[in-house]
DNA sequence: GTCAAACCCCCTCTGCAGAGGGGGTCGGGC
DNA sequence: GCCCGACCCCCTCTGCAGAGGGGGTTTGAC
């Protein structure tokens, strides 16, 4: 049998080389790669052709769940292993609709990771429980329209309605609806607090 | 010449594991033991007594800036390599004030970070470029006093003046005069901005 | 064809935000 | 002794925030 080829995408030089030196122990998985962010990963593993893209989704310039989306657009049958922390809920839900495989945390134990990847390299999925809770229980990802998230941009740059007004060129009348809107939307009871929500959630930089 | 002995503190357990499998390999270094968060660390630390302990400032429950702290208090011979990623900028100099001995990045190659090990543990301090930049040209790091604190986090909860001075049992006026010290410190022109700049430098938890 | 969501425009009203003054106490640092 | 920072109190004023109405178009789903 042929050991699974695994392409590793992390910003984290340590975790990318600790993560390949551990998994070099598993006769049945062979590292053939790694990538410090999302461009790369897609590049290298268009080149590669690996059986599984074990990808992180907090890494600067692109965000996991864009490279996932992207790199399947590109080669849709690359299975793509989420790994994860707990503390950035939002993005999971957004790589799985993608079509990830599977979603683990960085938390977990090796033994699990490695359970993951062979699961997901035989063709299966694999969420772990964590991870599930995370999002299952959550409310159903809140998305924003485009000019919500303008909107909300704004104001956490300190800006009042008539100065959000001039910079998109529309009424004052309208920008207020917008937010009202993003008020409902996020839960929010005035502007303050909508930017503690949006922070909170991740809300502003997508 | 005896082994350098390590103790590795971090909440990911791929990168506690990985990083103990890739230090292995260096005959100079003995990982004695990990942790997955600070108070293990610290109880790691004083049964082990370490060279060196390695940690991570991002950890749920105990920050490595406080666990650094608490460390050195009990066991002040300890030395302290940091590693963090680069998104939580605030906490390093704290932590380097506590009395950590050096600081790298989570991103650097694995040889940066065994270089920073050896110099930390033969009694030197190692700064990583990228870290210094971090906070050389940030200003003076700002320390708000307990009730602008307070201010700020009755404002992120989107509470109004009137409610925040109910809340505290003292005058609207004051209220107004805390948060106006508030933005002038943290040079938010209003509320919203005020709660974007205090999550984007974590002014909120502590 | 209907329904909803996203976008646009206009109006009014209450109450607070934020900036500007004025005054004070108490503690620590030099 | 003096200053400074943190804490407290009071006043006025302008202008916006947020909630409430009203009206409209276009797009895509069912």
């Amino acid at each position: 049998m042929t050991p699974t080829r695994v392409l590793i995408v992390d910003d984290h030089a340590i975790l990318r080389m600790g993560l390949a030196s551990l998994l070099s122990s598993k006769k049945d998985i062979e590292v053939v790669g790694d990538a410090a962010n999302g461009p790369e990963g897609i590049r290298r593993a268009i080149e590669l052709k690996p059986d599984v893209v074990v990808m992180d989704l907090m890494m600067p310039s692109m965000g996991g769940a864009e490279a996932t989306a992207r790199l399947l657009e590109k080669a849709p049958e690359t299975k793509v292993l989420i790994i994860t922390t707990f503390d950035t809920s939002d993005g999971i839900d957004r790589a799985l609709k993608a079509g990830a495989r599977g979603a683990i945390m960085k938390n977990c134990d090796f033994e699990e990771l490695v359970d993951a990847l062979r699961t997901v390299a035989s063709g299966g999925s694999y969420i772990a429980p964590d991870v599930r809770r995370l999002f299952s229980n959550d409310p159903p990802a809140i998305t924003l329209s485009p000019r919500q998230r303008e909107m909300l941009q704004s104001i956490a740059r300190g800006l009042s309605n008539p100065d959000i007004a001039k910079q998109f060129g529309i009424s004052v009348y309208v920008v207020k609806e917008h937010i009202a809107a993003l008020f409902a939307k996020i839960g929010a009871a005035n502007r303050s607090e909508a930017v503690a929500i949006a922070m909170r959630k991740n809300l502003l930089a997508p």
